[in-house]
DNA sequence: GGCAAGTGCTACAAAATACGTAGCAAAAAT
DNA sequence: ATTTTTGCTACGTATTTTGTAGCACTTGCC
């Protein structure tokens, strides 16, 4: 048998991360976590935000999210980030920055 | 008209980045990048390394890195990632570690 | 009060995407 | 030369996303 490539990994993906990059690999996962950086967005601004996103869709988005604790719903004002996702928007800003200048 | 939340927003998301995040945001996209992290694979390793997925969807993926020029094919090694696509892994490794601590 | 506009959200059919399995042609290993 | 392994395609089914319409409720205003 050849080796190497084909020999099994030693070390394999966690559940939680492959849990956390299925959520992320979600249409508008990112963007809607994207586009709540800087102010709180109500559900149709951050419909528009993302491009006229379908309702459906924003509204199954919303959910995971905030299943996942990453945003949170202020009555009065729309969604917002938690703390725990502005933490994740740190995180994510090094790749918009890859992103304007990897891509035209 | 209410003010702030629905006034249209001063620094809109550039279209690179809302490519970027929409290629990313489909399934599997942000996997394959992780399990080339440390050694190429081959199509049907990567495959084993990211649950079984489809051949057919690994086939539309590599085929979407490799125009964004993230992965390269070897001919006898298999895919691994290309100095960009490591740039990015780089870059994703942080949101991994936010990942492990914040889901079980 | 009453009216108009804005709100979050649901419904539903159509299109796109992913899944799961089977299998083929070419290369590699034996 | 035969077996194995390889990258990849085909195809029917299931799931997801899209696009549009609209409902029930709140909010602002006179």
């Amino acid at each position: 048998m050849a080796k190497g490539i084909q020999t099994i990994r030693e070390t394999q993906t966690s559940a939680g991360l492959a849990q956390a990059l299925d959520h992320f690999g979600r249409r508008w996962a990112l963007r809607v976590i994207w586009e709540l950086r800087s102010e709180a967005l109500n559900f149709r601004a951050l419909r528009a935000a993302c491009d006229g996103i379908s309702p459906a869709v924003m509204q199954a988005r919303l959910h995971q999210l905030r299943d996942l604790g990453l945003i949170e719903q202020i009555p009065g004002l729309g969604y917002r980030l938690t703390a725990a996702g502005e933490q994740l928007f740190r995180i994510m800003a090094p790749l918009a920055e890859w992103a304007e200048s990897h891509l035209e």
